[in-house]
DNA sequence: GAAAGTTTTTGATCCTCGTCAACGACAAAA
DNA sequence: TTTTGTCGTTGACGAGGATCAAAAACTTTC
């Protein structure tokens, strides 16, 4: 996955990845680390939840939190352990996702830059996150940002509104898993996919598909076999083009039906 | 649905309907509304949002909303429809569902005594609310409500934790949904509604379920011959009774197992 | 109490999608 | 270059759950 054409891709897609950041040794991963925080620099700050606070808040910010970096599939987070950070993902794609005991799996969901991790006030990550491609946070510990969630309204405004939109979305996805057939599934999937990526780079008929057919059949309910299936049968039909790192929608508009609401 | 035995069974486990209630018809429905709030009466203000308030803020909630009753099968508000309000629910059960232009519906939830309804600030309602059975709601208008939110952050923050946890009981029901077998289904959902009672009523193998076949289908994923096949199976295997009103588990372990994380 | 409408149950049959197996494409490692 | 591993694709087959149909149980209405 940490391929060339992936990497040349990430960086097109999510801006280039700092180059002079240390790399250190965490959790058996190689993560790259910066000390501050440097939220001025920061690409997405107007998308995520940053953007609710003002330019003299960033230094509190700065304070408990820091940048660190993640090489593809490393993970950022695992379920089951004791949760003691709260994520902001700047850059790169991660794979959120719930294991069963019997090994069978389900992804809730895909983040993107911009998106917050840990909206979920428990005790332990209910789900782990892996990097897609490389990828960069900003890590807050738990504490010290609950702590400035009672002094920065705002903030907490902000951020319940992205909770908000969360839940939404993952009402959609229910009805998506509980009454969708397979090719709707797909369809579905694939404007989805192309929705997040317009908000950061503007509408492309081109959509990165950073993940593998297992993810996505993981996220939709489905088997390898049949994500396969279905994704060949549409570019049969014309309606996709399937290109190296993800696919090219030709027919936007019969995707749309079928995703339809 | 509003049956004596329903009535009963209702007022037994959400309390008794207040009975001096004017009874006037609105948007097609009978619907029983008291002009104030009388939030110090209420019997589960412990138990919703508001209980992040202090006694003298009760008096701006009273200002901004007003108690409301709905029959059973009645609708509180309707999904695609201007979202003028938001709901806390102070007794009664009802379905919260979505559907699709051919028909397919996916119930998103059950809500029960407690709940807040309209956590997604979104300018139309996503989902329709019906009454399974008789209900009683503290109705806001959203405006007067998301003001009241800048204005006190524990509210605000008490909200967030309520969004939470919707957020992570939605990602539980999506590995339902996406990978768990019929009879896993079935077990998950009376495990499920088992533990919503006895967070108001305490534990009991008892299990009342106000929503028909079609309506857990509907939440499963399910037709509702799979649901009715799947129970009878589970009442011949001994590890549950069908009641009129619902369930009693026999082997609660057994179900347990079943939906175990 | 009879009649009409719902809801639940049961049976027979069908079909979508999962399972199993094998192969090809591609990348990383040796 | 060969080897190894991962990922994607394709085919054959079967099973779990959907669909269709009808009867039974229960509610509500008259």
């Amino acid at each position: 996955m940490d391929t060339l054409v992936d990497k040349a891709l990430v960086e097109t897609v999510f801006g280039r990845l700092d180059a002079n950041t240390r790399v250190i040794p965490c959790s058996g991963h190689k993560v790259a680390q910066s000390p501050g925080l440097d939220c001025c620099d920061c690409e997405i700050k107007d998308q995520s939840v940053c953007c609710a606070l003002d330019p003299d808040e960033f230094e509190v910010l700065d304070k408990i939190g820091r940048s660190q970096g993640y090489p593809a599939k490393s993970t950022i987070f695992e379920q089951g352990r004791e949760a003691g950070f709260v994520y902001n993902l700047t850059a790169g794609a991660l794979r959120l996702s719930k294991l069963l005991p019997d090994g069978r799996r389900q992804v809730v969901g895909f983040a993107m830059p911009g998106d917050f991790l840990g909206l979920d006030f428990e005790p332990t990550y209910l789900y782990t996150a892996d990097a897609l491609t490389p990828a960069k946070v900003c890590q807050f510990s738990r504490t010290g940002f609950s702590e400035m969630l009672d002094d920065k309204p705002r903030l907490l405004r902000r951020l319940m509104n992205m909770a908000s939109h969360e839940l939404a979305l993952a009402q959609e996805q229910m009805v998506v898993l509980g009454r969708r057939t397979a090719e709707e599934k797909i369809a579905a999937f694939l404007v989805g996919m192309r929705k997040r990526y317009a908000r950061i780079q503007g509408p492309s008929v081109h959509v990165p598909l950073p993940m593998t057919r297992l993810d996505i059949g993981d996220y939709l309910g489905l088997t390898v076999e049949t994500v396969s299936r279905m994704m060949t049968r549409m570019a049969r039909e014309k309606t996709i083009v399937i290109v190296p790192d993800g696919v090219r929608l030709l027919d936007v508009q019969r995707l749309e039906r079928l995703a339809e609401v």
